[in-house]
RNA sequence: GGCUCCAUGGUCAAGCGGUUAAGACAUCGCCCUUUCACGGCGGUAACACGGGUUCGAUUCCCGUUGGAGUCACCA
């Protein structure tokens, strides 16, 4: 069986956008779960939207995320150039328009953009809808020859008949029959030479041998003009895989006003790379079972593209939250203190001791810019309620919480050791002493030690932190507080 | 609007003619706890509608409705 060959073929326009990035991971993994090759070609055929930096952006994702590919413009596996303007200097795209023009599947058309304008017929949500009239195939072989000696500008579009039908085959959506009069006769050769995306694709996958063409749904109603053009060639038609649509919470698809469609969001807002992957590759496919945590790696073993699902996927950054919270809890704490270290620096400058922080906090982020929040309370106590102090359960008031706060005070004053161990035992010594539950003394002081309705540990464990003489001060300004409630 | 695709809880998603219709996130409750958080255990919640086909439809077919995509010298 011949090997599988699949291909990224990104525009250089900027950011990675998860639908992209989605894309390249899926080709990725059919072309490796089946030991083929994945190669990285790039599309720049329009000049004007070219973004200086682009390719760096492609390369560096493609790398951190570790869809590493086996050929590409930096590795040459024979099927070069791999980026479409090098390729157009070799002249392949006008050599293989010109077959089609010979073949009369291609013509030459002079028409100029007012023109074109003319025949736009209809206006449908602020988009002109129209369809090209031929009128430049009616154009004899002289005519033609005396407007290219004239220099007249041209391009070449395809010719497909306003009769019959044209069906195409997907391997998930199945056959799609079209008509071919609502096929437009597209451009392939642009009036600045450049190939169109539409036709440098199909010669570029075809010359390059790719078996497997994988890409978003959005290029689902256009396919059966690129079957047409590989008929017209004569050449094989690869096998389609086209995938379902991610969309935003709003069922639209993916844009840049929802915060978080690009990676270099994603990375911004912290979430880490494989978690990134491992959510993604669940957009839009699921395995056998019900694991849901994969690693590259094991995407690869387990990546049947038959499983992947027809039906549009919203981005759910909430669970993308969750399962990033699951990786940093898998996370080697070395590493997870090298990656919350900044955080934790600008949260808490000064002398802490950031890697006992790092250890509470570590099972309880999603996302590392949770830590600043939660971590605050450590550096300055923040206004609180006094309400804060009432815990019904634990029949806690501000009542209750002033006299336990009075009568632990001097017992905390005179304590020597403010390690977590001894103040903790010198707190349940009182607590026995009393006959109270633990949480009827714990609770003041966890609050008037913080401040915080939710902290990432107990009340001595702060108190540790924070040393004898700055939780005297919390504790004295809680009775404060209290007494004035 | 034409064309194309899609349709299981709020979200992801299993199911591929007979099931008490999985699981995960979110949500709610309980338990644990230095009684918050973390963690553990449970609950609420879905086959869009109408026709067929069939002994039997979530599952197959048709229609309706709804949603999306697309209709460029952009990819």
């Amino acid at each position: 069986m011949e090997k599988i060959r699949t291909r990224y073929a990104p525009s250089p326009t900027g950011k990675m956008h998860v639908g992209n990035l989605r894309s390249a991971l899926y080709e990725f993994l059919i072309a490796k779960h089946a030991g083929g090759d994945f190669m990285l070609r790039i599309e720049d055929t329009d000049q004007e939207r070219f973004v200086d930096g682009a390719i760096e952006i492609i390369y560096r994702t493609m790398e951190k995320t570790g869809l590493i590919h086996d050929e590409g413009p930096d590795k040459d596996g024979g099927y070069g150039p791999y980026v479409q303007s090098e390729r157009m200097k070799t002249g392949i795209y006008m050599k293989y328009a010109q077959e089609l023009v010979d073949k009369g599947e291609a013509y030459y058309c002079f028409c100029d953009r007012e023109r074109l304008a003319s025949l736009k017929t209809e206006v449908v949500e602020g988009k002109e809808i129209s369809i090209y009239d031929k009128h430049c195939l009616g154009l004899s072989g002289e005519e033609v020859e005396a407007n290219l000696a004239a220099d007249m500008p041209f391009v070449i579009r395809q010719n497909i008949p306003n009769e019959g039908t044209t069906t195409f085959h997907d391997e998930l959506y199945g056959d799609i029959t079209v008509e071919n009069s609502e096929l437009d006769d597209m451009i392939l050769i642009k009036s600045d030479g450049f190939p169109t995306y539409n036709f440098a694709n199909v010669v570029d996958d075809h010359t390059m041998n790719i078996t497997h063409v994988v890409r978003g749904n959005e290029y689902l109603s256009s396919s059966p003009k690129y079957v047409r053009l590989y008929d017209a060639f004569g050449w094989q038609v690869p096998v389609y895989i086209h995938l379902p649509l991610i969309t935003d919470e709003n069922h639209k698809k993916l844009a840049k006003r929802s915060g978080h469609a690009s990676f270099e969001d994603l990375l911004e807002q912290g979430f880490v790379t494989e978690a990134i992957i491992n959510y993604i590759a669940l957009l839009g496919w699921s395995p056998e079972d019900n694991r849901e945590i994969f690693s590259l790696r094991e995407l690869i073993e387990n990546f049947d593209y038959h499983r992947i699902s027809k039906s549009p996927a919203v981005f759910d950054i909430v669970k993308l939250r969750w399962m990033n919270g699951e990786y940093i809890k898998a996370m080697d704490f070395d590493v997870f203190y090298g990656m919350a270290q900044p955080y934790l620096q600008s949260a808490l400058p000064g002398n802490f001791d950031l890697k006992k922080i790092a250890a509470m906090v570590k099972t309880r982020i999603e996302v590392f810019p949770d830590i600043a929040d939660m971590v605050d309370f450590f550096r300055e106590l923040p206004e609180y309620d006094a309400a804060m102090y009432t815990h019904k359960k634990m029949k806690t008031d501000t009542a209750s919480s002033l006299e336990v706060l009075r009568e632990v005070l001097p017992i905390l004053e005179a304590q020597e050791d403010y390690g977590n161990d001894a103040l903790y035992q010198a707190l349940s010594a009182y607590v026995e002493q009393k006959g109270y539950k633990n949480g009827y003394v714990m609770w003041p002081v966890r609050t008037a030690v913080s401040g915080k309705q939710m902290t990432p540990a107990g009340a001595t464990e702060i108190m540790e932190i924070l040393g004898k003489e700055e939780s005297l001060r919390r504790i004295r300004k809680g009775i404060e507080l209290l007494q004035n409630a």
